[in-house]
DNA sequence: CTTGACTCTCACGCAGCGTGATGCTGTAGG
DNA sequence: CCTACAGCATCACGCTGCGTGAGAGTCAAG
């Protein structure tokens, strides 16, 4: 007969996950065991191994257990189109990633790279983060092991970075805006417009675009 | 003077954030405001925006929020570092991102091309799905808007797809080792390792690699 | 009977907020 | 002055996928 059934820490060793893992796909309906001993002891048969090893396999192209669940469940509703659907959450999950990663090269050569030239101030356009550059340009001169790096990400993301750089000027450009509304809110001088957007650019007083 | 304040809804519309993330980054202490009125209402200066600046720079980054806190409260602690950690994590999943789209590739190949001569059967290398692989097959004969995916990804990532049958088969295997220590905590017929093996090979009862 | 290895069921914790619930504040209108 | 109504505040639970005890029952062995 193929009547065996298993207890949690023997599933557990043979795929490799733990007693809680099966408790959680327990509660959540994910893995059911179709057994239980008096004392409540789960009991996994050979079917439960199987349905666990399709959880498994999904569970490792990224799939929500929810999802899991549901096209375990509804087997031939989803599936095919699943996985498709999946495929484009990971690809722009992964253009996401890089994205992010040749943001982080920039912001490293921003840091590193002739400062004489290019200073951390310019990574805020403007929008200065001031005493804090002091003290970076000062303690990290050249630590050297990006290098490398830099020379493989030289003019490699300019345009991912000059989103962030945008999404950072949005800031400002917002500020101006809601200041220009929002001016008589707190302040009684009203100061106009130009002059509140220089006190924004640059709040500690060192004026850099004074227009 | 540089002493203007903002209120929540006034900061949040400048950094395109919501008021509930304001006061989140508040409790966790990534940005306190610098004031409040009498009546508890949370007013945020120009400092104050400058640092929301660069949390939310980092934050683009992909550090997470007490990286972020950690780095800005220590100015010259990391950062530099922080970046380096941080892009390593990226890469990390970024491999990894790419491996399970290739898997999923794989997958979907599987579910579709030539099913004559490699049915879902064989995803699980023995570990049949089975009656589920019936009603897929006939569900889903050929969608064909991935096709070309399924040119571009061919031949592409056979080692990816064969750390996950491996992994898959392993189930297997500790299956059966589990089985040759465990067959007296239930079954009170002592079968063979063979035997156990094939069962759990296919436990529905039609053998495929009966050995 | 006791020990020790397993098992069970709560239930909090983490990351980063979303989403109400409930109540006070502040300003404009009647 | 009273009333709306917009904004603010503080809980506090929800979500994802479990990790990690806590406290207690079970089961085979000594």
């Amino acid at each position: 007969m193929t009547g065996e059934t298993y207890q949690v820490s023997e599933v557990a060793l043979m795929t490799n996950i733990t007693v809680r893992t099966l408790h959680h796909y327990d509660t959540i309906g994910l893995l059911v065991p179709s057994g239980r001993t008096e004392a409540g002891y789960r009991l996994y048969s050979n079917g439960d191994l199987i349905r666990l090893q399709q959880v498994l396999l999904y569970r490792e192209f990224g799939l929500s257990l929810e999802r899991i669940r549901n096209t375990l469940d509804d087997p031939g509703f989803d599936q095919h189109d699943a996985l498709l659907q999946q495929r484009k959450q990971l690809v722009q999950r992964s253009e996401r990633n890089e994205a992010m990663i040749r943001a982080v090269d920039c912001a490293l050569r921003n840091l590193t790279e002739d400062q004489e030239e290019m200073d951390t101030t310019q990574l805020f356009d403007g929008f200065d983060p001031g005493k804090y550059a002091d003290e970076t340009q000062t303690r990290w001169g050249h630590t050297d092991p990006y290098k490398e790096a830099q020379r493989r990400t030289k003019g490699y993301s300019e345009d991912d970075w000059k989103r962030i750089k945008a999404e950072n000027n949005d800031l400002m450009a917002r500020t101006a805006t809601l200041l220009s509304k929002g001016e008589s809110a707190d302040g009684d001088e009203a100061m106009d417009l130009a002059e509140a957007h220089r006190l924004h650019f640059d709040p500690r007083g060192s004026p850099k675009s004074g227009h």
